[in-house]
DNA sequence: TTTGTAATTCTCATTGTGAGCATAATGAAC
DNA sequence: GTTCATTATGCTCACAATGAGAATTACAAA
């Protein structure tokens, strides 16, 4: 008898709360203890769409409507991370969620974890963080060191080098998927030395230094996920879902620099934005955050018929502040 | 008794023949006579990967394996245009494929058809074709005059300005899916007209002038395919999978045209392909197709290795060749 | 030889991007 | 009450990328 096929609703719902991006996590009903992402399954006869079915199960767990919701990616591996279900196979089409609360309806087991404690490698907003240069680097070396010389051996320099940049090639922000992917292949993080026995490798601290492993193959989606949204930032005004009605440039900024790990040029990051008629002043003030008080400012939602790409441009090279 | 859950594997299959973008479809088994993409069910027992799944079906139908496969989105609505199915609700995962020859094994039901058969306002080579000007934007003025006016009036009127293109807003030639929904939305295309009843409007000819269409939602997912693969020309050497061995440049500009729908500036795209150091001379020519002999090159596999984004760049106005 | 068609080389103006200087407006420290 | 740290804001400059086109070269066919 052929195994049936269930569709399982993932999502990464993402909010920034504290300079930090978070995502919602909950505790990891699998065979490791690494959390896990929320899921839900699809009902065939009551979900009329795909994402009406994730919206409906998270409004269920969460008590929240999801703001901007965008299908990622569909993972369909029959072993994804954990051991082979003998019943069914699993199919989990993957969401990316944004929200602008981290308010969570009382007593539910979710909780919210900064990304980068998964994906650690990924801020760069002190600069090119300790890790990559201590462990990440000298641990991919050995890996390309591993392979036989050759076109092989220059194979993997050349992957090694395009992902997490080197002297020639930058960073390349967006390349977050293959980051991971490469660290998995290179056997750095734990979930690729997940044999399948339970807790093998999946503590959910990080001992390691590789970032904090997540159940299956969720770190994965989270890196599908943050990817994304690094793409997007460009060319869509998403930042906007993740600010409160009113803000200051510094805090659009602030937000935008923490997704996509990197620190900007305060002047030409206004540049931008005001070029780019995004925003409008609400002629309030933000009471002194420090300095000089800032103007509080809210998004143009007309600029989404107005211009073809209206996003908060991502510079090329991370630059530092001034 | 709950429905079952399958899973369907689509196809959308490219080559570049006769200075025509391709696309491989079957005769249509639906309940209209549109033609259909390609597909082929997941077994969960036997396909290890979902890709690995479609790479089998196709190789068993067409004899040919895939070189570049991709994933382009996952499409679940219960209702997906046809008439729902009782008994199962059918998933749709569907994949960008890219071929080089256009040869079938002999005896199938396959055919090759030109894209722009499907989606005819998105070849603007000749420039802005006069179906545009004669038959859609008229249309779409309608549509707009037909919503209320006001707030609801300006969101329609900002929606056919940026999908299509205006005083303002160029044309972006990667907003293919907003453009279909759009006609979709719109009632134009002859898929929004289908109610479900057998050969309600599913002619395979175009009496209206909106395109031929494709069974079920297929003509969408062609749309995202089309999309995807226009975007994704700037940033990855994906055209190189649609050329032979060794090519000229002008072929490899008619190609990225073809695809783009698109003209292209001669002397720009040359500089562009040289920076990028994307191909390298085979030290043959071309004898004559017309006029001085053209040099022979060959994609240089390389780059792939040595720049984040090695794509052959679409500019972002389309220009006369000069 | 003339003509048509491409291939190839160069210029040039305009725009966009990365960086940095200078000045203004606050609250907190002394 | 002056100084200082901190942030906002305005402006300039160099340089790279882009869009457009002129000019020149190489070949086949008429």
């Amino acid at each position: 008898m052929p195994r049936e096929v269930t569709v399982g609703l993932h999502a990464t719902i993402v909010a920034v709360t504290g300079a930090e991006p978070r995502v919602l996590t909950v505790s990891g009903g699998a065979d490791d203890g690494a959390p896990a992402l929320p899921f839900g399954p699809l009902d065939p006869d009551r979900h009329r769409t795909l994402e009406l079915g994730l919206r409906a199960w998270v409004r269920g767990q969460t008590g929240k409507d999801l703001a901007h919701v965008e299908q990622l990616y569909t993972f369909g591996d029959r072993d994804r991370g954990g051991a082979a279900d003998e019943r069914a196979r699993v199919i989990a089409v993957a969401y990316l969620a944004l929200v602008r609360e981290r308010h969570l309806a009382a007593g539910h087991p979710a909780a919210w974890q900064a990304v980068y404690r998964f994906l650690p490698w990924e801020d760069r907003r002190g600069g090119e963080p300790a890790l990559l240069r201590d462990r990440i680097r000298p641990a991919l070396d050995a890996w390309i060191a591993a392979a036989p010389a050759g076109a092989a051996r220059r194979e993997r320099r050349g992957r090694a080098d395009i992902t997490f940049g080197s002297g020639a090639a930058p960073w390349d922000a967006e390349r977050v998927l293959d980051r991971y992917e490469l660290l998995y292949e290179a056997g750095l993080v734990a979930e690729a030395r997940r044999g399948g026995g339970p807790g093998d490798g999946g503590a959910a601290s990080d001992p390691a230094g590789f970032g904090a492993p997540l159940a299956l193959d969720h770190r994965r989606i989270l890196a599908t996920a943050l990817g994304r949204l690094r793409g997007k930032l460009k060319y869509r005004p998403l930042v906007f879902e993740l600010l409160p009605e009113a803000f200051t440039l510094l805090q659009l900024q602030r937000t935008v620099e923490t997704l996509a790990g990197v620190r900007l040029h305060k002047q030409n990051f206004r540049r931008l934005v005001e070029r780019g008629a995004l925003v409008e002043g609400t002629g309030r003030v933000e009471p002194a955050t420090g300095g000089r008080p800032a103007k509080l400012f809210r998004f143009r939602r007309e600029v989404q018929h107005e211009r073809p790409a209206p996003g908060v441009g991502l510079p090329g090279l991370p630059v530092a502040d001034s």
